[in-house]
DNA sequence: TTGCCCGTGGTCCCTGACAT
DNA sequence: ATGTCAGGGACCACGGGCAA
């Protein structure tokens, strides 16, 4: 594709609904403090640096529009999933800038579409575009990056009927970096979308990073999941909701409890449930999977012929 | 059925007071 | 210092309704 046609409107790549296809999120952002967990407005940056000191994340917000939330993030994870997708497909080229329409977009991450879920759409692209991340992650030797999650967004509205069209939003070069090389991508539980704590999300995507398919789990102290996590809660507070959240134990694919560390302070273990449970989701995503590739190969040729 | 809107009740992260 | 508890504020899920 040449940049004359990247850059022209006409013809971005429509994106269909996605919600039955596998979901990737970005390994980098998965482990580390990106994301407000909080329903309201924080405008209190994080401020990160791993234990070693090696990697270190720097997010702030514009008091406007407040911090990017775990929930916003669900906007990247489908922009990731729709661009892997294309590439599945053998689309070499892949665009950065993504069209869909509220609606579809809304049904594929799974809210509402009353009309304060359309408020609220509007309300997280302006935070994924407002909110400013500094990060030594994939940063040249030498210089410093800041980017946004995205770059800009719009809705093209019918020049008659005044109604809204399309939506369309560019991601910012970072997150389509992160997004367009695979090993950069790892595949969500469906249900993911479905949890509604904060605190619960960013667990999982931690969990799913680091626990992965390790046999005997992954072992972490508080003070370092807290860390991980960007939570904003004191500790006592912080350990009261994992308590909390053990006791539910409704994580997707892992299980949680409380131990004692070595040291003897508080830590959570992850562990994969079992592994016949893991089989026949994966079969079931792979069957979705064949079942919608067709119908989306065939509505993506019509929209771009 | 699809696309949209609204009111209500419930959930959740966090705060702050109090207890251990 | 750490745990318990009640409650605030924001907002999300749910169900009902409407129009095409």
């Amino acid at each position: 594709m040449s940049a004359r046609r990247k850059d022209d409107p006409q013809f971005d790549f429509f994106i269909p609904m996605v919600h039955d296809i596998p979901l990737k999120d970005q390994r980098e952002t998965m482990e580390r403090p990106f994301f407000s967990l909080q329903k309201r407005k924080r405008l209190k940056p994080i401020d990160y640096r791993s234990p070693d000191g090696e990697v270190w994340v720097k997010v702030e917000a514009v008091p406007a529009y407040g911090m990017a939330t775990i929930w916003d993030a669900d906007i990247l994870i489908w922009a990731a999933s729709a661009l892997n997708r294309l590439k599945q497909q053998g689309v070499n080229d892949l665009p950065r800038t993504l069209r869909t329409t509220a609606y579809d977009l809304l049904r594929a991450i799974k809210r509402d579409t009353g009309g304060k879920g359309y408020q609220e759409l509007r309300a997280a692209l302006d935070r994924l575009a407002s909110t400013t991340i500094f990060t030594s992650l994939r940063a040249k030797r030498g210089r410093d990056r800041r980017f946004s999650w995205i770059d800009e967004w719009d809705i093209e509205v019918d020049p008659i009927t005044e109604q809204p069209r399309a939506l369309r939003i560019t991601l910012s070069n970072w997150i389509y970096e992160g997004v367009t090389q695979e090993k950069q991508l790892l595949t969500m539980h469906p249900d993911y979308f479905s949890l509604t704590g904060g605190l619960e999300r960013a667990l999982y995507r931690i969990a799913r990073k680091h626990a992965g398919d390790q046999k005997k789990g992954w072992l972490c102290r508080f003070s370092v999941l807290k860390d991980k996590t960007g939570s904003d809660s004191e500790p006592k507070e912080f350990a009261r909701m994992m308590r909390k959240i053990a006791l539910r134990d409704e994580l997707p694919e892992y299980s949680m409890t409380i131990v004692k560390a070595a040291d003897g302070s508080p830590a959570a273990h992850f562990i994969r449930r079992d592994a016949g449970e893991r089989t026949a989701i994966s079969d079931a995503i792979i069957e979705f999977d064949q079942l919608y590739a067709d119908t989306i190969a065939k509505k993506q040729g019509d929209l771009l012929l």
